[in-house]
RNA sequence: GCCCGGGUAGCUCAGGGGUAGAGCAGCGGAUUGAAAAUCCGCGUGUCGGUGGUUCGAUUCCGCCCCCGGGCA
C-alpha cells in the first residue's frame, strides 16, 4: 500500500487547494479529516470544498452526515477504513486533510475499544447535568470511576459526561478502557504526516476576511435553513463556528456586525488550539510554515520521494 | 495663533509622589466516540518626549510633539 499523505493545518490555512493540487499529481483521492465538513446542512460555513473543486479529485467523508445526528470519531474512524480497504485495491493514494486534530489522533495511534453509547443513555445523562449540574455529575462518576472524577476537570462536562455514560453503558469504569487502544489504521511507516504552520499574524487575517466572503457567499441563507429545522442547539453541527452567533442575529437578539465579530473570534481561538495540538501532539510531523501553495507542494513532493520513490 | 480636554497594555479606558489595573482582544496548556466541542492557566506596559522639583516622578511644574473640541 501506499504510504498515506496526513495533512492537518489550521482552519483557513489553505487546505483544500493544496490537497486537490496533491491529488491530481499523485492519482490520490482526499479523504476528510475535518469534523464539521461531515455534516450536509453546512457547506459555506464549514469551508467545504465546493461543487467545481470536488471534481477535480475523488473526495471522501464530506457532508455524508445529517445536521440532526451527532456524529463522532468512532464513526469516522470506520467509515475511514472501508475507504482505506477500497484505496488499497484500486491502487490509489489516501490524502488525509483537516483539522480535527482528534482524528489524526485516532487515525495513527488508535482508539480504546469502548462499545458504542446508547443515545438514550446519553440524553440521560444530559438530564442529570441539567439538573445536577457538573457537581452532581462528578459525584456521580466518582462513586463508579473515581480515577476519571479525579483526573478530569471539575468543570469539564463535556468529559465527565462521556466517562458517566460509558459507565452507563458498559457497568466498567471508562478509566478501565483506557489501557489499551486498537492498532491504529496507519502504523509508523505508512504515512507522511504533515502539519501547516503559517503565521499566525496572517492567518487570522484570512481567517476574518474568509468570514466576510462566507457571508457573501451566503452563509447566512445556510444558517436560516439550519435554524428554521428547530435542532437542538447542543448538536455538534449547531457548534460550527458562526453557527451560534447568526442563529442570534436571527432572532433578533444581536446585531449582523456583534455576530460576525463573534464568529471571527471563535475562529481565531480554535485555529489557536489547534497550533497547541500541532505542537504536543505531532511534535515529529513535518512543519511547513510557508503560506505559498508552490513551495509547500515543493517541499511535499520531496518528502514523499523519499518515502515512497514510485 | 489662542483657550479647553486628552495622550497609560493590541483596543476602550480607570488610577495616582513609592516603577500601575479593569473589560475586550491576545498568549500558554490539556485533549481517547460532541473535539469548529469542552476545560485549566497567564497582564503581555519605556504610563507621548524632554528638562526640573524630590530620597524617589507615570503622577507635581516648565517646554516640545501628537489627537479631539471651541474661538479666531
Amino acid at each position: 500500500m501506499y504510504p498515506a499523505l496526513l495533512i492537518h493545518g489550521p482552519t483557513a490555512s489553505g487546505k483544500t487547494q493544496l490537497s486537490i493540487d496533491l491529488a491530481e499529481a499523485l492519482n490520490g483521492e482526499i479523504i476528510n479529516a475535518d469534523s464539521m465538513q461531515v455534516y450536509g446542512d453546512l457547506n459555506v460555513l464549514t469551508a467545504r470544498p465546493s461543487a467545481d473543486e470536488m471534481s477535480r479529485a475523488p473526495h471522501h467523508l464530506f457532508g455524508h452526515v445529517d445536521a440532526g445526528d451527532r456524529y463522532s470519531t468512532g464513526a469516522w474512524l470506520k467509515a475511514v477504513e472501508k475507504v482505506l480497504r477500497r484505496l488499497e485495491r484500486e491502487g490509489k493514494r489516501a490524502i488525509f486533510t483537516g483539522g480535527t486534530g482528534l482524528y489524526f489522533l485516532a487515525l495513527t495511534a488508535g482508539l480504546s475499544e469502548i462499545p458504542p453509547v446508547p443515545e438514550d443513555i446519553r440524553a440521560d445523562v444530559r438530564a442529570i447535568l441539567a439538573t445536577e449540574g457538573t457537581e452532581g455529575l462528578r459525584a456521580r462518576l466518582a462513586a463508579v470511576d473515581a480515577d476519571s472524577a479525579e483526573r478530569l476537570g471539575a468543570n469539564d462536562r463535556q468529559r465527565l459526561s462521556r466517562a458517566y455514560a460509558v459507565w452507563l453503558a458498559t457497568g466498567k469504569a471508562f478509566s478501565s478502557f483506557q489501557g489499551a487502544r486498537t492498532p491504529p489504521l496507519l502504523g509508523e511507516g505508512e504515512y507522511l504526516g504533515l502539519a501547516l504552520t503559517p503565521p499566525r499574524a496572517r492567518l487570522y487575517a484570512r481567517i476574518d476576511r474568509r468570514f466576510e466572503g462566507m457571508m457573501m457567499q451566503g452563509a447566512m441563507e445556510e444558517a436560516r435553513a439550519l435554524v428554521a429545522r428547530s435542532l437542538d442547539p447542543e448538536l455538534p453541527a449547531l457548534k460550527a463556528h458562526g453557527m451560534p452567533w447568526l442563529a442570534k442575529f436571527i432572532s433578533g437578539e444581536i446585531s449582523a456586525e456583534f455576530a460576525a465579530e463573534q464568529a471571527k473570534r471563535d475562529t481565531r481561538r480554535y485555529a489557536k488550539r489547534q497550533f497547541t495540538w500541532i505542537g504536543r501532539q505531532f511534535p515529529f510531523w513535518t512543519r511547513i510554515p510557508t503560506m505559498e501553495l508552490s513551495d509547500r507542494k515543493k517541499v511535499i513532493f520531496a518528502l514523499y520521494r523519499e518515502i515512497d520513490p514510485s
